[in-house]
DNA sequence: CAAATATATGAACAACTGTTCATTATGTAG
DNA sequence: CTACATAATGAACAGTTGTTCATATATTTG
């Protein structure tokens, strides 16, 4: 096999299949799946409709390929790159880097189109919703109150309710990320939103943590 | 004119005009606006597709009265039944009084209809985003802004960023109403979610009232 | 090179879409 | 009762939709 061989190989077979993928998800995001016809997707390939059809049995299975995708995307994985095990120990700089992984979702290409695609079909398509509810929501949500459970008894933070803490801590960055992507829609200022991640957790930290004994008394 | 002209003039005229605009909503919040067809509102209605053009130019202008309703909605009036004027000397009893408005809508099936519309469409109606922005985020956190810096210059609160503290206050009420509406959808319970929009007053007045001399100083 | 496999094309399909319009029915006002 | 306005109907339209399939082309394998 000769490289040109190898090159040609590549950019045919199931490299246009992951072709379809990405223009799919981009027109997706941008119109939604309804209003993105085959064609549409086609001919932003350069390609006939029909050829479409000897990768995906129909269009709907390229959006569930697309959805499957949401399983491993970095939306559903805000604690992957993290220590699962010493986590508490570092009580504020973990809460920031989680909201700083939520913050680089709105600037990563794919990451946003994904994230766009799933708020406009979580309405209408209950596996996404599966996925938003079991692998977004209740997993990170449930790391987050085994997070501050441990930091509630190592006594680096006020104790109370983790459910509450965690949900608190999780629904502003949501929000924030969703403001982003709206405002990049009408190619608006993100700025002072963007900022509001970080401030969020100065806020939260300051309202949870533990103050420690003041030279005031 | 007899009882039963009053009548038939009530179930005719410009009530079917209202009429369609309420099966409009009710299938655009569940299946989407380019989902729903001609066919559908006139068939759920027990009136042929042609009927629909007396009252409406098309398609389109059904979709564009519903989102002018928006603006008059309880969605947006989350402020509406409330003293403008000293607001803020109601402290904690206000930020609980906005919370429920926020819980209630999703329980009011108009309302909720609303919710869902603007939630499926605001990434495809340039419109209903214009809406939301200024209607609902912005008018909204502007007046929490202010309501905010009164408290803290009465030191009923903490001082700090007023507008870091609406958005902190607003997103996770906003997050909660979402999270009901994808709950019901499912027919899943939504009362561990609804007790969050409480919870997160108590939390929330708890982190930025201003602690009153306690007997152990 | 030849056979087999994988992929792309062009044309066509049936179903569905929003919309129009002449006709009919219904209610209102003089 | 008549004339008028309002609203519903049935039928049709032109365009768009997802999908199929026989055919052509390219690539891989033996």
């Amino acid at each position: 096999m000769s490289e040109q061989n190898v090159n040609t190989a590549l950019l045919r077979g199931s490299n246009t299949k992951s072709k379809i993928l990405k223009t799919s998800l981009k027109l997706f995001s941008s119109k939604g799946f309804k209003a993105t016809t085959v064609r549409d997707i086609a001919g932003a390939m350069g390609v006939k409709q029909s050829a479409l059809y000897n990768h995906f049995k129909n269009k709907d299975e390229i959006l569930e390929t697309l959805v499957s995708e949401l399983t491993s995307s970095a939306i559903v994985q805000i604690f992957a790159d993290k220590d699962t095990q010493e986590l508490h120990k570092q009580g504020k700089t973990l809460l920031m880097s989680i909201a700083t992984t939520f913050k680089l979702i709105s600037f990563d290409g794919q990451n946003e189109a994904l994230f766009k695609l799933l708020m406009q079909e979580i309405y209408r398509n209950e596996r996404i919703r599966e996925i938003y509810n079991e692998h977004f929501y209740q997993e990170n949500v449930k790391k987050l109150s085994g997070l501050f459970f441990s930091m509630m008894q190592n006594e680096m933070i006020k104790s109370g309710d983790p459910l509450l803490l965690a949900n608190e801590f999780f629904s502003p960055l949501f929000f924030y990320q969703m403001q982003v992507s709206l405002l990049k829609l009408d190619k608006k200022s993100t700025s002072s939103v963007v900022s509001m991640f970080e401030k969020h957790v100065d806020l939260f930290w300051d309202n949870i943590k533990i103050e420690k004994q003041s030279t005031l008394f």
